[in-house]
DNA sequence: TTGTATGCGTTATCAT
DNA sequence: ATGATAACGCATACAA
């Protein structure tokens, strides 16, 4: 492999001027800058990054925790990630956790070892002090409302936006509300159940543990969350779904048994991904791909900031 | 940022010495090891990795290439990489190309500056000749049958495995067959429509070019491929779909508008993914997992092979 | 405008 | 068993 002292030697000038040619700086000859890239096109050179990598102390790389690449939900997270990547320059190195702690330490480690200048943990396992150790070396983007933290954030309200949702099936007379959710803990997960407890105690509605399904991420699962209703005594008549997929399951599965919706069980369901059009499924957008723009954005900042994203509500045939 | 010679002063010994003690190697005194091991911990110290990179001539990076994160089969093979992954100690760095030639070519341009060790290329854009130009920065493991090539491969026999699918279908009396492919292009896809034009020849079938419904990749996309053969005056009986998802959502736009299936239409798909079982849809379980893992050890393996992989016909109900 | 010299943090080689 | 020192390949402060 030449390396740019040889290109200086062949191109009799010093490993400077070699250095200013690659990187297009000024001050350098027209007849220099020319014997330089000549030789660079005679050799085939090519940077060895990790030099550059070393001397310059960063890497342009950006580490991106996330459970999963296959639901809707986390994918177009990442696409407005990779979207500002390319154009800062920077590539990603991912870190697909299942939410296993480990992974998501991996990570971390990663970023203490400089391998990656920056973090953004869409969506973490592992308690907040940890990943607060880990600032020191590297700025860290979260997906959580952390008032007052260290860290920089990109959030949308769903303490909020559920309490809306609940409050709107309500005015259309439902009594019996459940919801389907990814995974109990995280604290978006328990913002919406805060809304949830909430939002019963308000209006002096029973509690019913059985009305909340967990684990529902993907299509196949809304038939599982279907099944789990249809058993018990006394079902819920409208369901929240945090995601598309989920509630096209539900959807299906009433429609072959029969559950007319949204007479006998209403449906909002959660991100306005193509499948919650196509099956006319009400549903509460959240801008995802602006989502990941903005933790990209964050991650290449040297200041803190916290931005909540604001929702909307598409209101199709489930309601 | 403390680095090794800190070390070396505070533990009052050579930078060779905590060296050997970061690596565990042999021949380093108790006394000593201790004394370094103490220093490690009283300054939290963190090797800085890329000065390890640059120092060892290679990054344990492996960059895998594929269309989307986003298709069951895409991150069933991305997870059977990152299972052999973390057992070999690699990280990733994905590339989302979107097929899109330029994002190909910034993961072939890793590997030319050694950011990344080896190359996983799991569905290619671009020329195989301009891929085959990068062979001599690092191994490159591509998804294809390329017999005789320098790469190492793991693939399935596309043809052949269509064509069984096809002379299936035409034993339960099919003649009018048509196929979902996710797209026309890519040595796969060529060699599935080389099978199933071989496969009219043969059987002195009318070859008509509407049976072809190509960019089919999600759930929503099925709709569209009922939609487009609901419209044909002659349309076929039966369906190819190289996705379990896009079957599905065949399946559930048939049972809205009351086409009987397997009656009135039959489908193969493919992958075998957790939906198929749900919607008891018959198709060819590809062991995806298995693929990915086998990718990813020809990745860090210097001998170079290729691995036909064998699929598995799933009879459920819609044959 | 150009070049010299040094630093980046580690591993590897070769003495001792 | 231990250490001095030379790579690794590039960027850059400083000098000229």
């Amino acid at each position: 492999m030449t390396n740019i002292r040889d290109l200086a030697q062949m191109a009799g000038v010093s490993v400077t001027t070699v250095s200013r040619v690659l990187n297009n700086y000024p001050y350098v000859s027209e007849e220099k800058r020319k014997a330089v890239m000549d030789v660079i096109r005679k050799t085939n050179y090519q940077k060895n990054i990790n030099a550059v990598h070393l001397s310059k102390g960063r890497t342009n790389l950006i580490g991106v925790v996330l459970p999963y690449f296959d639901t809707p939900y986390f994918s177009l997270v990442l696409k407005g990630i990779t979207i500002q990547a390319k154009i800062y320059n920077y590539n990603l190195v991912l870190f697909q956790t299942e939410y296993r702690v480990d992974r998501e330490i991996e990570a971390l480690q990663m970023l203490k070892q400089k391998q990656i200048d920056a973090l953004v943990i869409c969506s973490r396992i592992s308690d907040i002090s940890i990943i607060k150790k880990h600032l020191q070396f590297g700025p860290i983007v979260l997906c959580e409302d952390l008032a007052g933290s260290q860290f920089s954030t990109t959030f949308v309200d769903h303490y909020k936006v559920f309490q809306q949702a609940l409050e709107y099936l309500y005015e259309k007379g439902h009594r019996k509300i459940g919801y389907c959710i990814g995974r109990k803990s995280g604290t978006n997960s328990r913002m919406r159940e805060l809304a949830y407890i909430d939002f019963h105690k308000k209006h002096h509605l029973p509690f019913d543990p059985e009305y909340i399904i967990n684990r529902c991420l993907y299509f196949e699962d809304g038939d599982r969350a279907f099944q789990h209703i249809k058993k018990l005594k006394n079902p819920p008549t409208a369901l929240l779904v945090t995601s598309d997929q989920v509630a096209a399951g539900i959807v299906i599965s009433c429609q072959k048994e029969g559950i007319s919706i949204p007479d006998n069980l209403a449906i909002i369901s959660f991100n306005n991904e193509p499948i919650a059009k196509m099956m006319n499924i009400t549903t509460i957008e959240i801008p995802l791909t602006k989502m990941g723009e903005n933790l990209f954005l964050q991650a290449i900042d040297d200041k803190i900031s916290n931005k909540e994203i604001s929702v909307n509500l598409i209101e199709r045939g489930t309601v």
